[in-house]
DNA sequence: TATGAATGAGTCTTCATTCAT
DNA sequence: AATGAATGAAGACTCATTCAT
């Protein structure tokens, strides 16, 4: 039994392995993991349904990928920030921006948040993903925050809180449920907030 | 296509009806939606399969009577609270009382709260489902803290930010993924951040 | 996930699970094991695929449950003949007669023989039921031989050999291959060549 | 459609298309014909899957060619031996020998004489190869005896049995299933067996 | 009301064969 | 002559839903 995966060498068909991809991954952002096919995949990536198996192994392999390829962005969007330049003074005006930037890339990922996420309790890869990502998104922040002079106790927990915090907000405004809500009023304590946690 | 469900009047048929929503609950909430089947509910209600459909239109409907008697429990348990008798003055002890309540309830739902959530996107009923209660845990809390002379600018907001900090909490408490964070130390700064933002 | 295989327990569901048996395992012996599909067999025992599979766990499982229905009458007619009135005196016509009933259900089986008893090597329960058979034949024959005075050496030996003479003699008849073969006389020789092993 | 099958004449070439028979035959006597893809029979022989298509009309076309090409060895080893002088004074010995032989090469074929076999009702090569080559044997064992005074009546039939009688020793012998049997003494029945057939 | 047998469309996946290069 | 990417029909199996009793 042949069941080796086979790893495009030609161009053409490493285009392919990435369309479908990105077309599987598309697709189950957008109507869920479990109401996308196979042949769908394959119709929206321009393959056939055949080839989508040379390249993956099931269709989880698909979402796996996909979220390898295109995870960070739509859940980890600060990874994907050079934070080199990145000065604590402007903490309002950082804060601004990392938000507007999560949300933005929020937008893109529709219903893929929770049902992705809800696969964290099947998809031992999955939860490794996630796992992985948290880790490495706390220790940034963390690193940060030791780098510009916030060297104290609760460091790990604070920082955990703050990435809840604007989880949230940005969640919050995305889904733009309750119309009652100021979102900018929302961002402006959200953001004091944060900075409350680091006052002397 | 029978539509006409039928609204079981005898006793034994209520009980019946009930033992549905609550097998077929927990199997979703245990295992997700998508790897629940209706054999396997009528199993674990003790039916025959044939009699799932006398009571329910689909399967999705089980989900959301489901949802409508269990979903306060898991999901806002708050609601489920008496707070007639809350007083401000003791803050660090209710919310304390608060958050344990949520972690319990919280680990009975194991993967129910992301995939449901995620069908929020597909399933008009259990977006509307979300959103009303949203709404009422916000009410809720607002007219408490107004009641306790609370009565400041941006109330609603920082309602919602505080929902979600404490979501936030609970949900890392019971996941328990990063084993460097000393969560009693996340539960003060949790709290001290929801009693600064009532400081005058 | 339900995989409870069911075992019919109505009438009317039992004669279905025997018709797909004996549709499934005709079809198999028919035309081969890998050039029958499931649809075919639902259609010819006049049910829907579905449900094959709620009283078969897959196609082999059919294959089995044909085998230990009628395997005994293909590939081991002795087992069918009730032995107990047989007296060696008339070892001639009783081996003429146990040829001719084998002769006749193999005919039934076809192409059964080779494929089936290949999967001997594949299957562990297709090896199972062949060895287990084997055996028995074995001692009953050589039982049979013992209570009619034959207590020699080397029986088990012999009985072998004799298994393994007439079925060659039957699958050459069968067959019919060879048109210069007199098969009358390859009959006579090989019971004198059988009544020669035990003549002292 | 391609049916102009390319013969190759390039001395590369020929090796190319051996190797795929060889490797392709190999495949199929240890797995099985449908438990053999053309994918695993290229990558065996080190070609790619196209080129199986230059040389091969279908798949089929390969297991006849392996068939025809090593067939013999592994079905009939006795048409391998060069039986010039043969002489049947040393009876014993020489049967000795060509069960050996016969055992050798039927290990090496595993399951591949079933399957193959179960073959000839589907197809009619395979039909023919064995029909054409039995019949070879047996003439072949036929006018052995006849050299050697052996020219009675039934010879024909006799050899038949005989061949019968040492297949079925060595398929005995190779897959050894009965703990019970002593071989030697099985063997040396076989043989008896057969000297008697042909002593006056 | 209730049962559980029955349906069949739908899904994932495989693989012999063909095609573009 | 050769490669390996691509095709798509076909097959095993699942499961929400309906039906006969």
């Amino acid at each position: 039994m042949v069941d080796n995966i086979r790893e495009p060498k030609q161009q053409r068909a490493i285009e392919k392995k990435d369309k479908i991809i990105e077309a599987g991954f598309n697709l189950i952002c957008k109507n869920g993991y479990y109401n996308t096919n196979t042949a769908e995949i394959a119709k929206e990536a321009d393959v056939s349904t055949g080839i989508v198996y040379q390249y993956f192994k099931d269709k989880n392999d698909i979402l796996l990928e996909g979220l390898y390829k295109f995870g960070d962005n739509i859940f980890f969007p600060i990874l994907t920030l050079d934070l080199s330049n990145y000065d604590i003074k402007n903490f309002d005006n950082d804060l601004t921006n990392l938000i507007a930037s999560q949300i933005k890339n929020h937008k893109l990922s529709q219903r893929a948040h929770e049902e992705i996420t809800a696969m964290i309790h099947t998809d031992s890869n999955v939860a490794k993903y996630f796992y992985d990502k948290e880790f490495e998104v706390t220790e940034r922040i963390k690193n940060l925050l030791v780098k510009n002079g916030y060297e104290e106790e609760q460091l790990l927990e604070k920082v955990h809180i703050i990435i809840g915090l604007i989880d949230n907000l940005c969640h919050e405004i995305i889904y733009h449920k309750h119309k009652d809500i100021n979102y900018d009023a929302m961002t402006n304590i959200t953001i004091n907030m944060i900075k409350n946690l680091f006052k002397k």
